[in-house]
DNA sequence: TCGAGTTCTGGGAGCGCTCCCAGAACTCGA
DNA sequence: TCGAGTTCTGGGAGCGCTCCCAGAACTCGA
């Protein structure tokens, strides 16, 4: 009997408004007003309610808040999947990182999505159906309609990384050309004058942000900036990329890489090739992941600050639920050149 | 005032489960029988409400049903955030794609948290408070208190990794044992003698577990186990953990590794102190991350699917909850041996 | 001291569903 | 043909909050 009793308690999902209410000699509406910060409470009322809830480790119901208040109390994140999961990795885990503390405090839940492409129906159905009051996308590439659609079904959207085509959807992204810019310039500082560049993807506007940084830097040093190859954010394609180049330019005496994990397949080429880094081959890449100090050797890179762009995307996304104005339509974090061994 | 209009039925969540009782001619008490698939519903009216349903794209108010059906639709992943990121990152987005897998098509939100020891409070009331019918913890350390306590607050809990602490809670994890007893029998087979281990750190059962099966290959040979080093899951830590064994023991032929990202430093010690991989030293990883196959020389690796293990979680999870029995308290995946060129 | 303004409070409707109940409409064997 | 069992249906209470409203309790200057 007692047993039961105890196991009763403990699954039953903890006292209501009305208990704490009572406790504290208030009405509901009075506990109400504490929880959610609300000004017109007396100081004497507040610091009972408190003491109440802390006491009963309260927690007030989420589905009923989001009921009553007509408001979810909730925001996604939303991840696009698509072919080579690669992109995500390194990513995710700071972005997280960054919107969870962001996030902290606030009474708002962080519902997590997938996207796929042939889910798109579904998900702004969802997304726009009131589930959530907003959402932060990332790993899309540049050209996916998925922002623009929520947008204008008038889900307040925030994207991670810059989209292509429509820049009416606020974008939290790093500085791809000012690191695209610096590298080059680096490049150049250490004398190199025939400098090469493997890009990113074309349909990315990170690829292609970092590029026009790299030409933007030859060109302030009179430098042609003809060698570009493009990969994908694999190392094979990197290599690749670095054997086509080496093949049109044999001496070619720096490489800016677009990312850290292609820099990877292009240093294994240099070195089968006979190439020594960074005396012959100076190479540059970018995201200083966790791949960059473990490289050979250790890698230069331009670093970016993942947890940031979480952070700040979320803030964004946060100042336009609670109305702000005067937000930013979209920002540019900035990047930071890392010195290591490869230049 | 069309604007306006336009504006607010955008905004507006939807149509409700009365219109689309209204329009399929029944009630709503039977439209909810159809959303929650019950049965002793005809096929004409369970028709009649799915068309409806597709028609007006309706999708339930996820509060309304959790609050009425006291039960909240949702489950946790909570990520354990120690002071060293580095484990979760390659785990975090295929752990996370394998449970978004298992999940689609049920009516179960994801909701993300991250834990640090100071916030357990705080976690364990909330998540033992309704909010969720049951989470699945990854990252954490072996000896972890969290899941107990949750386990002991009576929510369904599925650990990633195995605890090392209390046999109580399920969990799901990768045959580590087995996986080091693959790779020393691979060094085995290969005909090394004098074989090494850098063992992950003491405090994780993976580490353990993978050292334990090292130890079983070596006692199956007849090969004396004490070339032991530990290091956490960073490169510097395992350059520092090699640098350690070749000291003592210069004539190592063999090291298994218990992480790939941990034997990206060990390669580059080995590569320093002039050892060829494999010919003088024949090395093997475990994982198979993105860094396996990259790395100089490409490593030979355990691989572990850790989308598998995502999904297998999630499986177990929501089988407790929709009360089957015959579930196994915990699994183990099988691992493989990758062959690349370092062993 | 008075009254207009401000601060604070409680009551009760309502958010959009599910769940329970009672009864109607079917089935099917004797 | 009848009745017991099964299948199907709708009505209405209630989940635990927020929000609106009306009124009570304070403030403070003239």
């Amino acid at each position: 009997m007692t047993g039961m009793t105890e196991i009763d308690r403990q699954r039953r999902p903890g006292p209501r408004i009305e208990e704490v209410a009572r406790l504290a000699g208030v009405s509901k509406s009075t506990v109400s007003r504490v929880i959610n910060g609300e000004q017109y409470v007396s100081a004497k009322a507040r610091s009972a309610v408190q003491d109440v809830i802390a006491r009963l480790r309260y927690s007030p119901n989420h589905a009923a808040r989001s009921l009553a208040g007509s408001r979810a109390n909730a925001i996604a994140l939303v991840v696009s999947e698509h072919g080579s999961h690669v992109l995500g990795d390194p990513f995710l885990a700071g972005v997280l990182r960054g919107v969870h503390a962001e996030l902290t405090g606030r009474h708002m839940q962080l519902l997590l999505m997938l996207s796929r492409p042939e889910d798109h129906d579904d998900l702004v159905s969802y997304l726009s159906g009131g589930h959530v009051e907003g959402a932060l996308l990332i790993s899309l590439h540049g050209d996916d309609p998925l922002p623009a659609r929520l947008h204008e079904a008038g889900l307040p959207v925030v994207v991670g990384g810059r989209p292509l085509s429509n820049a009416t959807v606020p974008f939290v992204d790093s500085d791809n050309f000012t690191g695209g810019l610096d590298a080059a310039r680096h490049l150049v500082s250490l004398g190199r004058n025939k400098i090469a560049t493997i890009a990113g993807p074309k349909d990315m506007a990170a690829g292609l942000d970092r590029l026009g940084g790299w030409r933007r830097g030859l060109g302030e040093a009179k430098l042609a900036a003809n060698l570009v190859a493009e990969a994908d954010f694999t190392p094979e394609s990197g290599a690749r990329a670095m054997t086509e180049l080496l093949d049109r330019a044999p001496d070619l005496d720096g490489v800016f890489v677009a990312a850290d994990i292609i820099a990877l397949g292009a240093l294994q080429v240099l070195h089968a090739r006979g190439r020594r880094v960074p005396q012959d081959v100076a190479v540059v890449g970018f995201d200083d992941s966790l791949l960059a100090s473990t490289a050979t050797p250790p890698l230069t890179t331009v670093r970016q600050d993942v947890e940031q762009l979480g952070r700040t995307m979320t803030w964004r996304l946060l100042g336009e639920l609670a109305g702000e104005d005067g937000l930013p339509p979209s920002l540019l974090l900035p990047t930071s050149l890392v010195r290591r061994a490869s230049a």
